[in-house]
DNA sequence: ATTATTCTTGACTAATCGTTCCAGAAAGAG
DNA sequence: CTCTTTCTGGAACGATTAGTCAAGAATAAT
């Protein structure tokens, strides 16, 4: 019947999650989000609702592309630990390189927002028990291969390192001092010897 | 020469730290943080400066205050692992209960401004160093008593356990469900071990 | 080509933001 | 008391906020 958008919808959302990624949902203006996703301002309403539906969705679009990179990077054969250990360094490494330093989105939102917005804490439950999964199902593929004792319950050890890289990246995010998120790893991941 | 302030700045202060914890930063208006702290638009800008100073000072307070409390918990004669236990377990409790959940106050502040505001960044870095030099003291302590062994290094402990402690009250603003969090408590207090 | 529908655009609204100004009240110093 | 300084209270500032409106451009269906 009519004509179609001209932007691309799943690009623009993508943009707008950079944007609140970066600044978070309070310092995020809808101007800031106009100008970054490319848009104009009444698409922005027409196609996402108002800011804050904007901003669940953006979070729908972090679990999608951050979850799915987790994922892949904790499926693929080779030594859990190892994997493991590459996951904390990386976020080591990426605090100690000059970019900037957003942390995870997802723990932003929670400290910013799950306080007092339900459907802010919900979300952020359900991107923690997706994280947590697949974090157990790699501890159960270490113990299959040996690699993991059996001692442990291994879905408190799930969640136990799914609390732990959040409160990395929280650290990495006041300090740039190598020694001391190292310090943090080296004693998070020796809960798997 | 003149006259008095009609209010105490210390307890002006200490209802300003409140409302930005709860609130963060930016949710926090100017409006609001007049109202609850019961003085003057004019008298909050002549005492404190500005919004962001206001910040600053009440993150400062906020170290006055908890940071004792944690001081005073962790240096009480008697077991540190049962006092580590009792810090960890009081955030699961506090977040279980029906009351506000608005985490830590310095984790808050990291996770909003420390990437971008060098400041913050500073004052968190301050106050994490204090926190894990009373958790490093505690953790020697119970060194010296035999409580803990000596294969650790407590330094990289101490570290640890801050950590931990952010991630956990990070995610017990998004879950309670108990059983997640004393998971997370667990694990983490069995390093000690 | 006409019509119907939807997208784009930028101006616009009402509210709220942080901050400042000013007039008057209050209180120590002489 | 008088003088001087400071505090208080409310009005006001310009800037920015999230969100809306209306008019014109574009496109699909008939």
């Amino acid at each position: 019947m009519a004509r179609h958008k001209e932007f691309d919808r799943d690009e623009a959302l993508h943009r707008a999650m950079e944007v609140f990624w970066s600044r978070g949902y309070e310092a995020a203006s809808v101007g800031d989000l106009v100008k970054q996703m490319g848009i104009n301002r009444q698409s922005l309403y027409d196609t996402f609702g108002d800011k804050h539906s904007l901003y669940l969705a953006a979070l729908d679009r972090y679990r999608e592309v951050e979850g799915a990179k987790l994922f892949e990077a904790l499926e693929r054969p080779g030594s859990v630990k190892r994997a493991l250990r590459q996951l904390f360094e990386g976020v080591v490494e990426c605090s100690l390189g000059g970019g900037e330093r957003r942390g995870c989105f997802v723990g932003n939102a929670t400290s910013e927002l799950a306080g007092r917005c339900r459907a802010t804490a919900e979300k952020a439950c359900g991107q923690m028990a997706a994280a947590e999964e697949a974090l157990y199902r790699a501890l159960l593929r270490g113990k299959r291969e040996g690699e993991i004792g059996g001692r442990r319950d291994l879905r408190a050890v799930a969640r136990f390192l799914y609390s732990s890289l959040q409160g990395l990246q929280l650290m990495s995010k006041a300090t740039r001092d190598r020694k001391t998120l190292e310090d943090v790893v080296r004693v998070t991941l020796s809960v798997l010897d």
